[in-house]
DNA sequence: CGGAACATTGATAGAGCTCAAGGAACGTGG
DNA sequence: CCACGTTCCTTGAGCTCTATCAATGTTCCG
């Protein structure tokens, strides 16, 4: 049972771009399926060259690059709503790994399809650079954090983006956002080491000022920047093409 | 004396992309003029909103974003050739700042022209979504740097991909590559203090891998990587709008 | 029950930061 | 032409932060 465009949860949030019919109706053209993938899958790797595009519709997963040192850097993670593989679709090959951490559905669409979006579409068009262009401001945040911060700031920094992100999409409960990941994603997320990643986190849950336990991220104190001398850093409104 | 968009020095080198005559016309109509600025001056702010697009006809320059700990983060080197305010184009302000490092001359355009790309140029509209990707996997790969190497690796990485990127541009003699910033410019880019990169710096020198010096960069052994455990990341070959 | 996968904790070492002091280069003004 | 201040780079010493190595818990699952 695929969902409709039309009907597409996410369109329901305030997040998200407002489709005409006709552009609804054009995404619809476009849209040719679904996928669903276990947690722990590997959807695209680094170099590959995938002939479709995707966009995360329910789920949570990662990006990364592998360094020839073995290590791994965690580019970002994948919320509903983003778009996986725009990259491939514009550059030719994928630059870095796609992973899923829960079960991900996935909107499945036509790559040779987004040649259409810049001829037929110039408003989809546009969404597309802006995407591009968020994206863009997302990494040169991470890398003020892990080039400049102490690891008790980039940890807050990185759990506080995190739990924003969750907020927008209504994924917050009282009891917190849903954290499906390994702490080691975290620790390659941010630069550290997974045993320091551990300790810091313990100071930090002690400080009452940000704990992750059980796949949960609670935001202890929300003012609570100034306990580790960070300050907050806006995430701009996020929106989505489909 | 401003340069006819037919003349664009940039054109000519393969680096960037070919336009046929009506792609010329466009950009042409586009461009509103030229701007000269000394070295060392602020071009935009973070969170400023300019009227004015620019790309970099000549000269070289930074973008950083400051944080509120007083640090620094050195997002990108700026290239001829390089479409500066995307990021405003789009999103509809700064996120970082950027400043000359030399004197440069920028191609002004005006920004509402944006939408006319989207609507009229569709092949144009595609090379900004590009070039925003492109942007991108370059910061990814800088995160992966900072987040994930020693101090020698990132120096090597970081004056690696400069050198890199001024041979695709011409930029390199047999001297080597012009580098007109300053060791805390390089120091704010890699993440590290200057002290500690001057020292990185003095022994890489002895290792015979790389050196900078008097505002040149120079790869004493292309083949270094293996020297200090490094290895290579490749750089798409980057093209142009204009 | 035993084993895997993950998180935590401890001990130790090393990488990189900070503070502080010297040099070198350059421009300015006397 | 030389003293000087400024700006930048280098060098040194000490210390902090974080990584690494190793061991112990924990949870979960077969």
């Amino acid at each position: 049972m695929v969902v409709a465009c039309e009907d597409c949860p996410l369109r329901k949030m305030k997040l998200f771009e407002d489709l005409d019919d006709e552009g609804l109706a054009f995404m619809q053209k476009f849209k040719s399926g679904e996928t669903v993938l276990e947690a722990g899958t590997t959807l695209l790797m680094e170099g590959s060259n995938s002939p479709q595009l995707f966009t995360a519709l329910e789920g949570m997963g990662l990006r990364y690059k592998r360094l020839p040192n073995g290590r791994r850097q965690v580019v970002n993670f994948i919320f509903p709503g983003d778009f996986i593989v725009l990259q491939a679709g514009v550059m030719g090959e994928m630059k870095h790994s796609v992973e899923t951490a829960t079960q991900m559905t996935l909107c499945v669409f036509d790559r040779a399809g987004i040649w259409t979006f810049f001829r037929e579409q110039p408003e989809r068009a546009f969404d597309l650079t802006w995407l591009a262009s968020v994206e863009e401001y997302f990494l040169s945040g991470a890398m003020a954090s892990i080039g400049q911060m102490t690891a008790a700031q980039r940890v807050f920094w990185g759990l506080m983006r995190f739990h924003t992100r969750c907020e927008r999409l209504t994924l917050t409960t009282s009891n917190g956002s849903p954290f499906p990941f390994l702490h080691a994603d975290l620790a390659d997320a941010l630069g550290l080491s997974p045993e320091h990643l551990s300790r810091t986190l313990s100071k930090l849950r002690k400080q009452q000022v940000v704990d992750v336990t059980e796949g949960v991220v609670r935001i202890l104190d929300e003012d609570a920047c100034r306990k580790i001398g960070m300050f907050e850093d806006d995430l701009p409104e996020q929106r989505r093409l489909i």
